[in-house]
DNA sequence: AGAAAAGTCTTGGCATGCCATAAGATAATC
DNA sequence: GATTATCTTATGGCATGCCAAGACTTTTCT
């Protein structure tokens, strides 16, 4: 090996480690495996992030790969994924960018709410820091994006998870405040605003049908009624009530 | 060749002369091709194409051969490539965004007038048409960008071209209205934008420098002087007062 | 005009990013 | 320990770029 080889060689494994890959696909797996990671599920396994991402295992598999050697994630081979630090960074920044732009989508230009992901998918990805930073400001520098999810701030701080249950969870007599939804599925969010439900409303389980059945709900402290399928009970978050056992007994 | 491969077959080569093949690049083409036809240069080139997208003519030859392939363009090996109506509808799409997206940015979103250029070259590939209606509206339906130049319109009509001459191609005493600058050098645009001038304002030429000298130009008028160099010069583009002859007579 | 030189265009080989399929390797379960 | 599930590897395809070699066209110089 050359001289001149070796340089180019050191400069090549030099990048592996430094330099940021950022591409479009990177950036889907970051964010896939934060979410993931976040639910719990760590380390994430490749087949998780295949079904999420709608790819083949294989292709995950040889990503995963280019991943871990770009210091975004460390790997175990047959045994998952998790972020590193720097792949964490670039996912927060990632999930910042798609929930400012729900919100400015929806707030600024009166995008339909069922509408305003599909869009923001793509749009995350080629946003400049110069328009992100613009953005926040015009909506004042918001913490939640329309579907109640919480936006990192500047410095990619998330706000705590808010200690939240699936409504399906509740138990008959039950409430809380909506506070979000999956906002992954746009059936469920043109019902949900169809409905003229959106999060911040009040919920109360009035009654549960057995065996997956609907759920009955009351909204806006009982002015309005409402059945609920099991699918959407289940993406539907709220927040108990404070100290909610003694106000019910 | 088995009736399935056959079938199979059949549908390739459909493809080949219908579907909508519109990645970034593709629309980049299109966009550069009409740009230069429209300079009155057809057919173009294709070092002509290469220089103005930064790529190798070698790449750029494939690339053209492909979109032929695609209906986008009508090519003559070692002649040149003029667009299709196809093509042209794809490059006055692309347009439409692009100068949907500076005015919104500079108008909406306050980003300083030269830094929407860059920001709205890769947006104008994403955006959905459901997200360019929303913008359009919101900007009620304008007519020019932020440089003025020209916006289609929805059904992708173009206004006719103005009657403009460069700066540089008046003779002392001439003047008129600056109508807008090629928005391709952000220098240009920084430099306009930090000595108050917009497109709108009156010009006259004051002073003609010889040898390549600075022009000495009045604005808003003759409250304001300024010596502008020859390529700033050639890139601003003025209509003529009407009837110009009497005027200065 | 004709030939050489210069300029321009195309072709062919190669690289990279990202995906797919199929086959083989490893882990988990019964 | 055999079966099943999961994961990785090998190979290939498509899009898009680069470079270098060769083909074509235009210009220039006798």
């Amino acid at each position: 090996m050359s001289i001149q080889e070796y340089a180019e060689e050191r400069v090549r494994s030099e990048r592996v480690r430094s330099e940021q890959v950022r591409s479009p696909a990177v950036e889907d797996y970051c964010k896939a495996i934060f979410v993931l990671q976040s639910r719990g599920e760590a380390p994430v396994s490749t087949n998780a992030l295949a079904q999420r991402l709608q790819i083949t295992p294989g292709s995950v598999s040889a990503m995963l790969k280019k991943l871990d050697g770009d210091g975004l994630i460390a790997r175990v081979p047959y045994r998952g994924v998790r972020l590193t630090p720097a792949g964490r960074r670039v996912a927060l920044e990632v999930i910042r960018h798609h929930r400012l732009l729900e919100l400015f989508l929806a707030e600024t230009l009166q995008m339909p709410w069922d509408r305003v992901h599909a869009e923001a998918e793509v749009l995350e990805h080629v946003i400049s820091e110069d328009l992100e930073r613009l953005i926040a400001a015009k909506l004042g520098d918001p913490t939640r994006d329309p579907h109640g999810d919480p936006i990192p701030n500047a410095e990619l701080e998330l706000p705590e998870r808010e200690n939240s249950r699936s409504l399906d969870s509740l138990e008959e007599g039950e409430g809380g405040v909506f506070v979000r939804v999956s906002d992954s599925d746009s059936e469920m969010l043109r019902y949900l605003s169809e409905h003229g439900i959106a999060p911040g409303e009040r919920v109360k389980v009035e009654e549960r049908q057995p065996f997956g059945g609907p759920l009955l709900v009351s909204f806006a402290e009982g002015r309005r009624e409402q059945a609920i399928g099991g699918q959407l009970a289940h993406a539907m978050r709220v927040t108990l009530d404070e100290g909610r056992e003694e106000a019910q007994a």
